[in-house]
DNA sequence: TGACAATAATTGCCTAAGCAAATACTATCG
DNA sequence: CGATAGTATTTGCTTAGGCAATTATTGTCA
């Protein structure tokens, strides 16, 4: 058991829940060590090339999911989407501006219920929706060059469980029941 | 072999290298079994909780590794910051002057070079900066909980592995001689 | 029905990052 | 020396995301 010598009254920091590992001490704390770190610079690598491959769709980076879930049916409204990409409903509306004003989407506002608005896509917009995940499915292969199936097995399975660690962000526990709940 | 049937006209892609895996497939493609997004789930509940135990501090996500750069000695200047947190020398300046308005660190025009400004940490940032190693070994090592010792090698080896996969994005190899070719 | 709470979308204000131009200074070559 | 190329920093413009109002609409309850 390491004793508790090391800690000269340092800033407030959550008293670590009993489960938690011990990889990282805070003297001699190297961020060449973080998986944090590690994990940043992989995701800003892939997302440089996703945008770079998109580039020809006129898609950002920060356009595609949305692009995607709606052709793929998942959410037509704005609160939907925002939720489902995780953002925050101001900034889908933005978001939302930028693909409605490149004729990629359009709003409609809905008959039942006049505070929503339906979102739906373009010609255009389900043009560049089934590029989208061309370009995902080479970017992360090429990415996981030399992989087995094993490793990236494990690799998912070490992301998910660090995921399920992760203090929970989302209240709504996302619907069991596909289609959700908004118009029962 | 798996014959090239499934490909009408698509989107100008790169053509997969040679070594490239074959995970993903873009028709039936799920962002659900995406390990970008996994990881891009997994690094915003980390970067959500350190920005919560640092606000104390005053310091948000995107400041607290140029204050531990600074703090380590590893660069005191806007270049080498940037460089360093791998970040636009225009955004190094901005994010300079938030923490300088916050009295964490000031500018001194360097006497050798008018060009170069170098950039020093108050009482307050060194204070500031003791407290980072702290909460980011608490953060991830809680989101490690219940990885063994193999498993969390494991995982920084998987993820070294598809950084090395990247296509390289910066130029400069990172400098051997630790401290930098830069006042010799 | 009428007050009130809840929800959907939008907007304003802030931090933030990338790109390109502008500025200031240094180094190098003729 | 003087022109020119290179480097360091800053600034303007854009996309982007979070948080807190604000507005419009719907649902609920007395």
């Amino acid at each position: 058991m390491p004793k508790t010598v090391n800690s000269p009254r340092l800033p407030p920091t959550d008293p670590a829940p009993p489960s938690a590992a011990a990889f990282y001490r805070a003297e001699g704390y190297r961020p060449e060590d973080s998986v944090g770190l590690l994990m940043r610079r992989v995701l800003s690598g892939l997302a440089h090339e996703i945008e770079r491959q998109l580039e020809a769709s006129d898609l950002t980076n920060a356009q595609w999911l949305p692009l995607l879930r709606l052709h793929m049916c998942q959410g037509s409204t704005v609160a939907e989407l925002a939720r489902g990409c995780e953002l925050d409903a101001g900034a889908m509306t933005r978001l939302l501006d930028r693909l409605e004003a490149k004729g990629l989407c359009r709003r409609v506002r809905s008959l039942e219920d006049r505070r929503v608005v339906n979102i739906e896509l373009t010609g255009e917009g389900r043009a560049a929706a089934v590029g989208i995940p061309v370009v995902l499915s080479g970017v992360q292969n090429a990415c996981l060059a030399g992989f087995s199936s094993e490793e990236f097995e494990t690799l998912k399975s070490l992301l998910r469980r660090m995921l399920a660690n992760a203090p929970v962000k989302s209240p709504t526990p996302i619907s069991l029941i596909p289609g959700g709940p908004h118009e029962a």
